[in-house]
DNA sequence: TTAAACTTTCAATTATTTCTGAAAATAAAA
DNA sequence: TTTTATTTTCAGAAATAATTGAAAGTTTAA
C-alpha cells in the first residue's frame, strides 16, 4: 500500500470514529493529519491536506487546542501559527475522558441530583425513584472509574488492569 | 417537584447524554419513556407521551429492541405491541457496550491491522507505522477492557475496582 | 374471504449541523 | 504610522440527519 493511500485510510477511519463518538467528523480529521505529521503544520497545509475552508480549519483546530489534544508551535522567522498532535495514545484517551466526563457525565449526575425529592406513593413514583437510584449509582461510578484513569500513568493501570 | 415535571427532565435528560453518543435523541428518549413506566407501553402511548410521528416512534423502537436495550411484550386479549425496557443498569450498560465494540472499535482495528505494511523510510512512513502500531495497542485495551465488563457481573466488576 | 387492527416503509419535508468565504479584527513589520 | 501577514468571526449556503404522514404490508378474527 502506498503511503497516501494508507494515510487517507487512517485519516477517514479516525474521523468515523471521531463522528460516532459525537464529535465534529472534520475536528477528528484534522488531529489525524496532525497525528500523522512528523513536523507541526499550519492552518494552509491542513487546509489543504483535507480540502476545507480557512474557516472551517481555523476553528476546529482551536477546538482542538481547547480540548487539550492539539498544542500551538511557533517557527522563528515565520509569522504563522503551527500545529501539533499530542501524541501520546495514554494522554490522548485522558484528555477526551476529562472532556467527555466534564460535558456529559457531570451535567447527567446534578439532573438526577436534583430528581431524588420526589414525594409520592404511585407506581410511577416508585418507579422514577428507582430509576434515578440506580441510574445515579452508575453514573457515579463511571466517573470514579474516569477519575482513576486520568490519575493513573499508563503502565500502572494496564498492569493493574491485568490483574483480571 | 412535581412527577410530570420530574419526568420531563429525566427524559431531556436522558436524551441529551444519548445525543452526545451518537445515539438518536429521540431513540434516547423513548428508553428513558420506558425506564419510567412501571408498565409495557404500546406505540400510541409512547407517540402521546414524546409527541412524535408513527413512523418515527416505529423506527427507534425497534432500533432499541434491536440494540437489546428494549424488549417486546404482549398482553393477552391485545393485538397491540407493547415495549418495556431493560431496567437493570449494568445489564444496560453492556448491552450499550457490545453495540459499540462492535460498531466503533472493531472498524478501526480492522482498519489499523491493514495499515501495518507501509514500506519506506521516510518520516512520514515512520510517523505513519508509529501512530498505527501505538493506535492498534490503545484500541487492543480497550476491547479487552469492555470484554471484560461484559464478562463479570456487577458486584463482582466495581468490588474488583474498589481495589484501585 | 373480508374487514379491522395494527405495523412497517419511504418519499417528501423539516430541522439541525457543518461549512464557506469574505469582511473584520489583530498582530507584526516596515 | 502605514502596510502587510495572519487569524477570527459569522451570516448565509450546503450538506446531513431526523421526522412526518399516508400508503402499503401484515396479522388476526369475524
Amino acid at each position: 500500500m502506498k503511503l497516501e493511500e494508507a494515510q487517507q485510510k487512517f485519516i477517514q477511519g479516525w474521523g468515523q470514529l471521531g463522528a460516532s463518538w459525537g464529535i465534529n467528523r472534520t475536528m477528528a480529521q484534522i488531529q489525524a493529519v496532525l497525528l500523522l505529521s512528523p513536523k507541526p503544520l499550519c492552518t494552509d497545509e491542513i487546509m489543504e491536506k483535507l480540502q476545507i475552508s480557512r474557516g472551517n480549519a481555523n476553528m476546529n483546530i482551536r477546538e482542538l487546542v481547547a480540548w487539550g489534544v492539539a498544542y500551538k508551535s511557533f517557527i522563528k522567522g515565520d509569522r504563522k501559527e503551527y500545529y501539533y498532535s499530542e501524541k501520546d495514545m495514554w494522554e490522548l484517551a485522558k484528555k477526551v475522558s476529562r472532556e467527555r466526563k466534564k460535558r456529559e457525565l457531570e451535567p447527567l449526575i446534578k439532573i438526577l441530583g436534583e430528581l431524588q425529592t420526589i414525594e409520592g406513593s404511585s407506581e410511577e413514583v416508585k418507579e422514577m425513584n428507582k430509576v434515578v437510584k440506580s441510574a445515579g449509582q452508575m453514573a457515579k461510578r463511571a466517573e470514579s472509574m474516569l477519575d482513576l484513569v486520568m490519575k493513573l500513568e499508563e503502565k500502572v493501570f494496564f498492569k493493574w488492569f491485568k490483574r483480571k
